[in-house]
Order: structure tokens, then C-alpha cells, then sequence
DNA sequence: ATTAATTTTTAGTCTAATCTAATTATTTTT
DNA sequence: AAAAATAATTAGATTAGACTAAAAATTAAT
């Protein structure tokens, strides 16, 4: 396994959670920054590992052990995401590049040991659930903000990038994993909400909106 | 800077402080387990990049900007070894290859963070110096164990190599960093030595003993 | 049902890192 | 000083991953 046949079955694995399973070429080439030629070249790579199913120009899915691959990528993701902030104290916004190198490196102990060394954590910085050793995990029954209505009260839980950008911009508008907030007003022209969150009223967009989850 | 080129560099370091800063294709070869040909191109593209000097057929020593990512890239790797043995309990036979992976993560700022999460350590498991944030580190005054001779008192402070047969086997016969030992004798023939170690007498080969460092 | 637009794949090129086989330099022996 | 042995380099191929440009398949519009 090389680096980038992990990178994309773990972009496989996000997208087909967005898109019920039907990844496309043109999608994949968007999010790894690459190009469809490259993405249709690594398919077939892919396919003939048995990590995907693939039937040309029908786009992908990944196969159960393309899956079981990716939980396990994303369990070593997120666990060096909690190693960085809860040991090292990165900002939530500053480790997931980092994390990108981090998981590549190949030893199922070492990441186990880590696991052990960092109590087992369930949830990563950003309110993710954390697969254990048998790559089983749960999410929360949360929504994301932009499912609320007006006068809603709920708790923020986690978000749905870690998009250094995205992460920033909630630090300085003081929203954080744990905060509370209420919904006050939707603007019907651009879908903006209005929320009180620790008794100021702020205006975040329906972009914004849509990465944050929400428990009620 | 790739994976490869940081390994080569680490390697021609190592090399010239043994070989007093003269290195030849065939050793580096050898060492990297690669043939010489890959060593020819790889020397002239670090050549091109300032960090070593070459000449066609006459070896090659590390400039100071070369012998300054060696000493940066050695402090990852100790500083990884450090963390591995004291955070995950592994063992000392058992880091070096996940550091030589965790070695190329490139974030200097993790590696400071790392440094101080794990409170400066100055000495990795092997005993070898971790280079400070500046580079700097100092050598304990010791002796490789085949220098001492008959009835001389001392203690074990390090290892040349984190090969793991190597010291797999030094934990089978007891021996680890602080261990107090007395030579009693040095066989003529092979130069094998007749150590005392924790009220036992044991036989070590003159290999086993050139890698051992000593304080007396 | 054609035509047009979009998506995806193929064809061919490039770079990094490796290799084997052949050639050239250097060093050691005679 | 010439021959032999050793060491290092060049030549040419290969593999992974990426790219551009061109072709083919699919989907959307008229
Ligand atoms: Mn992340
Ligand atoms: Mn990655
Ligand atoms: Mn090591
Ligand atoms: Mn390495």
C-alpha cells in the first residue's frame, strides 16, 4: 500500500458517506487536487486489488475491504488528531496536515499502543467518532445547523471538515466543541442564520451552517 | 526533500563519522541496501542541492548545510525513539524501524512540541545524544568496549547500533544501558572478551563488543 | 432523435527512484 | 610499468504517480 492508494481509498470512503455509495471520477480528482486522468489510472489500480468496485464510466464504491481499510485509516487519522491537541496542544484547526503524514506511517501495534497510551478515546478534536481496534465506532444522533429551525436550542458536537480556514473561523467567532447556541432567525434571502451563542448574537452563513453538528 | 534524499543524507553522516568525513558510493550501497548505480544518481542530485560535496569517483562529505539536516534529521528520529519506548513501552529493539518512518514527517514545529511534551530528553534508548532544538549535543566520554582492557570497571552508557538482533541479544544476556560489567578476560585467538556482568560470566564476540560503549 | 455538453478514459510524456549490464577510472599486484 | 582487480559511472529499462491533449462514452438539451 503506497501512500496515495490510501489517500484515495480514504477519499472514496468519505464521498460515497455523502453520496450513498456513487463516487465519481471527476469528484475524487476535485478533492485529492488531482486530475480525472490520475484518478482513473489509480481505479484501476485499486480494482484490481479487490478494494473497490469499478465498471468503467459507472463510477465506484469501495468493496468491504476497501472499507474496513478505510475505517482503519481514519481510526489512525483521528487518533493522532487526539494525540496532537491533548498531548502536544495543537489548536484543533492546526493538526490535520499533519495527521494526513501521521497515518501513513505502516504498524498496526504502534497505533495500538497509541490508542492505549491516549486511554481509548471515542471522539477526535473535532466531535468525530474515533474506530476502535475491530473499527467499530458510533456517531452521535446529531444534525448539522443548517437542519434547525427558529428558537432551536442545541450543543454543538463536532463539525464536518477540518478545514484550517473553516476551524479558524469558528475560534474567532467563539464557537467551539461543547458551546451552546440558539437559533434566532433564518435570513430567507441568502439562508444565513442568526445565533446566540454565550449571550452574543452572531450572523454565520448557510455554508457555515451546514458543517456544524448539532445535538438537541 | 523526499524520504529517499533524507536517508541518504542521514547515512553519509553516519558513515563519515566513522570514516572521518570520506565516504565512497560502495559503503553507502551497502548500507541503504541499494546498489551503486541509485547511489551515482542520487549523489549528483544532492550534490546539485548544495548539501553534499562530489566529485566523480573521489567520494563525498556532507557541506555544513548537509550536516545540519543530518544532525535536524537525527534528532527526529531519536526524539520518535524516545517517545516510542518511554510513552508506547516498546523496547528498545523494537523502535528503530517505526522511527525511521516517523523520522520524515515533516513539521518542524511538531517535533518542538514533541521535544517538550517529552521534557528535552538529552539521550535516546541506545544512549546515542538527541540534538536540542539548535542542534547541539554532546557525546558522553565513552570508549567502545573492546578498548578496555583486563580487570577494568565500567559502566554500559550506549550501543552503536539499534540493530534489533543485536540487541534483542543483548537483553538475552543481560545487558542493558547502566549495567555495570568488569572484563576478565580477552581471548587471544578471536578477540572475543570474558565479561562479568550482575555476578555472572558470560563470552561475547569482539563484534558484539566493538558496539558497546562504555563509561569508566 | 439528433445535437450539444459533460464526464471519463486512453495515449503519450515526465520525474523520482530503482535496477542490470556495459563502460570507464582508480587502485593494487605482479 | 603493465596487467589485473576493484570501484564508480553511464546507458538504458522499469515502476509509480502525475500531467496534457485527444478520443470515446454518457447525459442533457433542443
Ligand atoms: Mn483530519
Ligand atoms: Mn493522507
Ligand atoms: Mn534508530
Ligand atoms: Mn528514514
Amino acid at each position: 500500500m503506497t501512500n496515495s492508494e490510501e489517500n484515495y481509498i480514504k477519499e472514496i470512503y468519505k464521498l460515497s458517506l455523502i453520496n450513498s455509495n456513487h463516487v465519481t471520477t471527476n469528484e475524487i480528482a476535485y478533492e485529492l487536487s488531482t486530475k480525472p486522468p490520475s484518478v482513473s489510472d489509480m481505479l484501476k489500480k485499486l480494482s484490481k486489488k479487490k478494494l473497490i468496485n469499478y465498471e468503467k464510466y459507472k463510477g465506484v464504491n469501495l468493496t468491504s475491504k476497501g472499507q474496513n481499510l478505510a475505517i482503519y485509516l481514519t481510526r489512525k487519522h483521528r487518533l493522532w488528531e487526539f494525540f496532537l491537541v491533548n498531548c502536544l496542544k495543537y489548536n484543533w484547526d492546526e493538526v490535520h496536515n499533519i495527521a494526513e503524514q501521521l497515518e501513513h506511517v505502516k504498524s498496526e501495534d504502534l497505533i495500538n499502543r497509541l490508542d492505549k497510551f491516549l486511554g481509548f478515546p471515542k471522539i477526535d478534536p473535532h466531535g468525530e467518532p474515533i474506530p476502535d481496534i475491530n473499527g467499530v465506532f458510533n456517531y452521535l444522533d446529531s444534525k448539522s445547523l443548517d437542519n434547525l429551525g427558529i428558537n432551536n436550542i442545541g450543543k454543538v458536537v463536532g463539525v464536518k471538515t477540518d478545514d484550517t480556514d473553516f476551524l479558524k473561523y469558528l475560534d474567532k467567532i467563539n464557537i467551539s466543541i461543547g458551546s451552546k447556541l440558539k437559533i434566532i432567525d433564518i435570513n430567507k434571502f441568502d439562508q444565513s442564520f442568526e445565533i446566540e451563542i454565550k449571550n452574543q448574537v452572531r450572523n454565520i452563513s448557510f455554508d457555515v451552517a451546514k458543517n456544524i453538528l448539532i445535538l438537541c
